[in-house]
DNA sequence: CAGTATTGGGCATACGTATTCAAAAATGCG
DNA sequence: CGCATTTTTGAATACGTATGCCCAATACTG
């Protein structure tokens, strides 16, 4: 095949003008019945498609999304962290079914990220996806915004929203977990994992953690919260911190499932067993969650409704609907870290 | 802002034509500085961006990219291979070096994917993601080559190859595992892998295991090899089967990391230790093998390479020059399921 | 200073599709 | 069968950019 054809080859074989061909492709009313099918029939027979570029030109829509990492790069930058990996896959299917292409791009490559893909019509609309909060990049929320680009993002709903947020109920899952390690007779919990203003995430899951703890009239002990981002070494590190401490614990409450991970193998590198002397629950389910020995409990994030998620709310804003930020619900995942389960 | 600026908008501003524009902004060298560096400011700050859609259909080309999953859906089709998916990460960072977007995709969801992209003109090329062996989307791939599109895949070399491929060298890794079991004075090594036409990297990988065997006067027994696909259930179901068959091993070489995991997860079910009973090496490094108990030795493909390849290679194809296939060296990774290491 | 080379920039147009508007064809009605 | 509708189609044009061609202005040469 030469060059591809065009509209105007299949409206001169089948005998009728160019417009006809791409009414009846489109699927317009306006075109009869028999006219349509000789044409539909000669487009299959050549491989006809429709130009995109010169169709979303004059249609002003590109039928594409665009996904953007935001994140700060982690060590490796070609990594991304595992948990939006996860989500990516029921992202690009939800786009798919919904009939839109999706384009990929991660921040830390390009300076222009926020005005690139909806500014340049490379997509209708733009899904970032990344933890931390969005402080350090307001300036260019507010560019976003100004400029009308329609756009979604992952995170914590808090009421200075700037664009709807798709998220997970933080709140709930953190305390979901403290009263599981409470009603396993966990006296001591700590918690591994950022309660700052700059991970609102992870903040709402340590609000979940101290509410836990007051519903049974303790009280959240700063002794026993060590920061922590969301890597395997940060948990570690962690643990580490809180034996330096010298202060007893009898159960991790992490807040991702990579700082648990990290917490439990420094755990077992300093001779503490796992659930035995310390009860460990993670933030997650991330496929490596259940790969870990003891496999550990955890707070599921629905990763496919939150694609789901995602891709509805940005499509209706394209649609100019008004979209209200969602908190999808957990679930607590009982494996063997915790120690209800027999090993 | 109303609705985005146009080249017309900067012209006018500029007090030039707008085709001035357009080439100051390519950077022709048949404009003047002053009036370049005008056009510029201009540009900068009405927040220009050149319409892609417009631009791409003038110059016939997208500086996009097309990944495609062409794998057969797993159970949770939203799931994407871990091995695949971390290789998306270096895919999406090379592709941003260079210069293009990635759009991504997955097979299952389109039946016509292999003409979607290009032909629609949405990408100027593609890279097909997938195990298993072509023999089912031959057709597909015939008619991608007929339309002249451009396209990279993964997989193995082999000799009756349909386009260009990079993949790594399983026959070496394989051989390179293989070796070290030997090494450490196991006899009996199983092979939990698929070692038929249907999956041609793990084939290469037997293939080498075998010639490891052979090395040292042994042939491969076919009681000792147990197929399995990709996934940690059949890794498991492997274990099973040879257990069933009564067979001695004191080894397992699994042709995937995700096979070794549930080969070891039966093990310890059925109360055979790992590594003393049971040494076990596995293939791809995915960073879960890191995370098991005790950690997985296996052979690292090298993911960023992997991906800077396919990248490097189907761009070379665009280009119009002629692109050889390559395979890439793998390196033995020893952790502590081989027995090597203290545990 | 005349004449030629060079530089800068404008005009026209092409890329392929989708829609508006108007005309032609088909249909219905009395 | 003639006129009013309704259905189907075509002509013209717009979407925004990039480039071939050509002309004007400037620089250079002897």
């Amino acid at each position: 095949m030469a060059v591809k054809p065009t509209s105007f080859d299949i409206a001169q074989l089948a005998g009728v003008s160019q417009p006809t061909v791409s009414r009846a492709l489109r699927g317009s009313t306006a075109v009869s019945e028999s006219t349509r099918k000789r044409i539909e029939a000669i487009a299959q027979q050549l491989n006809y498609k429709v130009d995109k570029n010169a169709s979303s030109l004059r249609l002003r829509e590109t039928n594409t999304l665009a996904l953007l990492f935001y994140e700060d790069p982690l060590p490796d930058s070609s990594m991304i962290n595992p948990f939006f990996l996860a989500m990516l896959g029921s992202i690009v299917r939800a786009s798919a079914q919904r009939g839109y292409d999706l384009l990929i791009s991660m921040q830390q490559f390009s300076s222009d990220w926020h005005a690139e893909f909806e500014e340049s019509r490379k997509a209708d609309g733009i899904i970032l996806l990344g933890h931390g909060d969005f402080e350090p990049y307001r300036d260019k929320l507010d560019s976003l915004i100004a400029s009308d680009t329609h756009f979604v993002r992952w995170g914590h709903n808090s009421d200075d929203q700037l664009g709807p947020v798709v998220g997970s109920d933080n709140h709930m899952g953190g305390l979901t977990a403290t009263r599981h390690l409470l009603s396993l007779g966990r006296r001591r919990i700590a918690f591994v994992g950022d309660c700052s203003d700059h991970y609102p995430e992870l903040r709402g899951r340590y609000r979940g953690y101290a509410d836990g703890l007051r519903e049974v009239g303790f009280i959240a002990d700063p002794a026993l919260q060590v920061d922590a981002n969301l890597t395997e070494q940060s948990g570690r590190d962690g643990v580490a911190a809180l034996i330096a401490r010298g202060v007893e614990f009898d159960a991790i409450f992490a807040a991702s499932d990579l700082i648990a991970i990290g917490a439990m193998r420094e755990l077992e590198r300093i001779g503490r067993s796992v659930p035995h002397d310390v009860a460990v629950v993670g933030f997650d389910d991330i496929s490596a969650a259940s790969l870990t020995r003891p496999p550990l409990t955890t707070i599921q994030q629905d990763f496919t409704r939150a694609g789901e998620a995602l891709v509805a709310a940005l499509i209706d804003t394209i649609r100019g609907e008004t979209v209200r930020s969602i908190a999808l619900p957990t679930r607590l995942i009982v494996r063997q870290s915790c120690g209800a389960n027999p090993a």
